[in-house]
DNA sequence: CTTCTTACA
DNA sequence: TGTAAGAA
C-alpha cells in the first residue's frame, strides 16, 4: 500500500468536495503526486501542504486563477498586506451581516406589534417626536406610481426598508414623506394618536379607509389636529400576501 | 465500491 | 458548486 491517498481520501482529510480538488486541478493550481494505472489521482504530503494554501489563500479572498499566478512567487510582505486586506474584508462582511441581523430583528418586532388582520380596531397610542423629510407631493386622488418614484428619485436609500409617510391635509395633495432625523418639513410631536391598522387588495380602498377613520373619530368626538398621517411599511405588507398594509393615524389634542 | 469524464443546471 | 450517468 502507497504513502499515498486518493481524492476522497484528500477530500475528507481537507473537508472539501471531490470536485473541488478536481476544479483546483483543471485550473492548475493543484496536480497529483502522480496517477495510478487505474487512473486514480494520487496524492502525497507535498500536495496536501499545498491544497492547505490553497485553501487559506482561497478564504483570503482570491481568485482560483490569481492563487495560480501568486502560490509559488509571493514575497512575505505580499502575504502579510493580503492577510491584512483580508482581515478588513471580514470585518466589512461582519458589519453587512449585523446590520442585515439588526433589520431581521426590527422587522420581527414590528410584526409582533402590528394587529392581526381580522382583528382591526381603532387605539390611542402614544408615540414619540418624529421628523419627516418631504420626499414630494402628489395629487391626492392618486396613489403612488413607479414613475414618480423615479422621477423625484431623491436619496433615498433603502425604499424597501423606508417607512413611508403619507400626510393629508386640507389641500388636495399629499405629502409623501421619509423619516430623517433632523428633519422638518414636518414633525410629529410627542403625544397621544388615533391609530388604526388597515389592510387593503387595492389602493383605492384606502380612501373608504380614510373617510372612516375621519368619521370615526368625529364620532367620538376625538379633537384631532394636523394632518392624517399614513405611514407605510412596505416591509410588513410581506407578511399579508396579495395586501398592503397601512397605518392611520391623527394627532389627538389633549 | 470508487473514481474518471463529461454534461448540465 | 453540486449532481448525474456511463465507463473503467
Amino acid at each position: 500500500m502507497s504513502d499515498e491517498i486518493t481524492i476522497s481520501e484528500l477530500a475528507k482529510l481537507m473537508n472539501v468536495s471531490v470536485h473541488q480538488i478536481r476544479y483546483f486541478e483543471e485550473k492548475g493550481v493543484l496536480n497529483p503526486a502522480y496517477i495510478a494505472e487505474n487512473q486514480y489521482r494520487m496524492y502525497g504530503v507535498d500536495e496536501i501542504y499545498r491544497l492547505s494554501h490553497i485553501l487559506l489563500l482561497r478564504k483570503m479572498g482570491l481568485s482560483v486563477q490569481m492563487i495560480k499566478e501568486c502560490l509559488s512567487n509571493l514575497t512575505t510582505v505580499q502575504i502579510t498586506s493580503l492577510f491584512r486586506q483580508a482581515l478588513a474584508d471580514t470585518e466589512a462582511a461582519i458589519t453587512q451581516l449585523q446590520q442585515t441581523k439588526n433589520l431581521i430583528s426590527k422587522l420581527l418586532h414590528e410584526k409582533e406589534h402590528i394587529p392581526l388582520e381580522d382583528q382591526v380596531t381603532y387605539y390611542i397610542v402614544t408615540r414619540e417626536e418624529i421628523h419627516l423629510s418631504l420626499w414630494f407631493h402628489m395629487e391626492a386622488q392618486g396613489y403612488l406610481q413607479a414613475r414618480q418614484l423615479t422621477q423625484h428619485k431623491g436619496n433615498i436609500p433603502n425604499l424597501f426598508e423606508a417607512d413611508i409617510h403619507y400626510a393629508y391635509d386640507e389641500t388636495d395633495t399629499v405629502g409623501i414623506y421619509t423619516q430623517k432625523e433632523g428633519a422638518n418639513d414636518l414633525v410629529l410631536p410627542r403625544g397621544k394618536y388615533l391609530s388604526r391598522h388597515v389592510y387593503v387588495h387595492i389602493e383605492a380602498e384606502l380612501k373608504e379607509h380614510i373617510n372612516e377613520f375621519y368619521a370615526y373619530a368625529e364620532h367620538q368626538g376625538y379633537p384631532y389636529h394636523g394632518p392624517l398621517i399614513m405611514v407605510e411599511k412596505s416591509y410588513l405588507s410581506l407578511f399579508t400576501p396579495e395586501k398592503l398594509h397601512y397605518e392611520l393615524l391623527l394627532q389627538m389634542i389633549e
